[in-house]
DNA sequence: TCTGGGGTCCTATAGCCT
DNA sequence: TCTGAGGCTATAGGACCC
C-alpha cells in the first residue's frame, strides 16, 4: 500500500503577511486584487480572523468589505509568498525527491519507500517548516492522493491526520459531496437534485447512475473517488500546455482603440513568458469577457510554431477581429498553446 | 449588484479525409 | 459516383483547481 503525504499552509498569504507585518498577527486580514475594497477583484486568502466573519476566497473584495468593515485590506504581492514557497518546497525535497508540487502552498509527497513512520517524518516536516519560516501547516497521510487531500483539511490550522483503508466509512463518508476532488459548485448541485449529499450518498449509489449524468469518464472518477479509490501518481515534473495572461479592466472598456491596446500590452506579455520558458506556440486564443459576464474565445492555428511577437500579435488580432464588439469589454484576455 | 488570474482537463461539434 | 462510418484535428465552451 502507498503511503501519501499532502501537506498544505494554513491560511497562506496571509500568514506570510503577518510576519512581515506583526502589527497585523491576530486582526482580520483579507489579501486580494491590489488590495483596494473599492476597486474590482475577489480575495485570495482570509486569515482565520477574517474568516470568523464570513469572509473566504473567491468573494468580491466590496463583499468582504461589507462583512468585515474592521479587515485589513492588502495586494496580492505573489513574488513574496513564491520566495516563502521556494524555502518550503526546498525542505520538503530534502525528505524525499518524489515529489509533486501543487500550486503555491501544496505539495505531495510519496513516503512509501521510506523506513521512518509517516507520522514522525510529518511531525519532522512541520517542524523544520515552523523553523525555518515560522509558519504552520497542516498534514494528511493517506494511501493515495485523493485521501491525504482530504485528510489534511480535516484538522486545519496546524493538523495532523492519519488516514487509513479502514477509516473511509467512518470518516469520509458522512462528509459532503462537495469535499470531493473534482466536485465544484456545478456537480454538487446536479448531485443534490439527485439526493446525493454525502460522499456516503454517492458511494452507494450506482455507477450507471453517475455516468449516464456526468458521462463515462466523470461519472466513473466520481464514483471511485467516494470509495476511496485514487491511483494518479505522483508527478515530479510536467510540461506546460499553455501560457497566458488576462486582465479585468475597471471599467469596462467600449472604444476599440482601448481594447486593441490592452491586447498588444497582453500579447507583448505573453510572449515574453514564452521566451523566457523556452517554447514556440502554435495557436493563439483570444478571450473577451463583455459587461453581462458573457464570455467567448476565438482561436487559430497558425501553421508553424512561432515566438515572434510580431506574428503572434497579428493572430491575437485577427482573432479580435471575429468578435462582435456590441457590449462594452469587462475582461481580455490572450494565451498561447500547442507548446514546442 | 457582484463575480481575479493562472492554469488543466473534458466534451461537444464541425469539417475533412479515407 | 454516391453514401456512410470512423478517425483525426481544430475550435468553443465549461467545470474545476489553487
Amino acid at each position: 500500500m502507498r503511503r501519501i503525504l499532502h501537506i498544505d499552509m494554513d491560511a497562506f498569504f496571509a500568514a506570510v503577511e503577518e510576519r512581515r507585518h506583526p502589527n497585523l498577527k491576530g486582526r482580520p486580514i483579507v489579501i486580494g486584487g491590489r488590495g483596494d475594497p473599492d476597486s474590482r477583484g475577489v480575495v485570495s486568502t482570509a486569515s482565520y480572523a477574517a474568516r470568523k466573519y464570513g469572509v473566504h476566497s473567491g468573494i468580491p473584495l466590496r463583499t468582504a468589505l461589507k462583512l468585515c468593515p474592521d479587515a485589513v485590506f492588502l495586494p496580492v504581492d505573489y513574488r513574496s509568498y513564491a520566495r516563502v514557497s521556494e524555502e518550503i518546497k526546498i525542505i520538503l525535497a530534502s525528505v524525499t525527491p518524489l515529489m509533486e508540487d501543487v500550486g503555491i502552498d501544496e505539495a505531495f509527497l510519496d513516503l512509501s519507500a521510506m523506513d521512518q513512520p509517516p507520522e514522525t517524518i510529518a511531525r519532522e516536516i512541520k517542524k523544520r517548516i515552523l523553523e525555518a519560516t515560522g509558519l504552520s501547516c497542516s498534514i494528511g497521510i493517506a494511501p493515495n492522493k485523493l485521501l491525504a487531500k482530504i485528510a489534511s483539511d480535516l484538522q486545519k490550522p496546524d493538523g495532523l491526520t492519519v488516514l487509513g483503508e479502514d477509516d473511509i466509512a467512518e470518516t469520509i463518508w458522512p462528509l459532503p459531496v462537495r469535499k470531493l476532488r473534482g466536485v465544484g459548485p456545478k456537480t454538487e448541485s446536479v448531485l443534490k437534485r439527485m439526493g446525493v449529499h454525502t460522499i456516503g450518498d454517492l458511494a452507494v449509489a450506482s455507477v450507471e447512475r453517475m455516468t449516464e449524468r456526468f458521462g463515462p469518464s466523470h461519472g466513473r472518477t466520481l464514483h471511485r473517488a467516494a470509495l476511496g479509490i485514487d491511483e494518479s501518481p505522483i508527478i515530479i515534473h510536467w510540461e506546460p500546455k499553455s501560457i497566458g495572461r488576462e486582465t479585468t479592466f475597471q471599467r469596462d472598456l467600449s472604444h476599440w482603440q482601448e481594447i486593441a491596446r490592452a491586447l498588444a500590452h497582453l500579447t507583448r506579455q505573453v510572449v515574453s513568458s514564452l521566451k523566457a520558458a523556452g517554447y514556440r506556440a502554435r495557436t493563439v486564443t483570444v478571450k473577451v469577457r463583455f459587461s453581462d459576464f458573457d464570455t467567448q474565445t476565438r482561436a487559430m492555428t497558425l501553421d508553424g510554431p512561432s515566438d515572434s511577437p510580431d506574428l503572434l500579435r497579428r493572430a491575437a488580432f485577427q482573432c479580435l477581429g471575429r468578435f462582435e464588439l456590441k457590449k462594452s469589454v469587462r475582461l481580455l484576455g490572450m494565451r498561447v498553446s500547442k507548446l514546442e
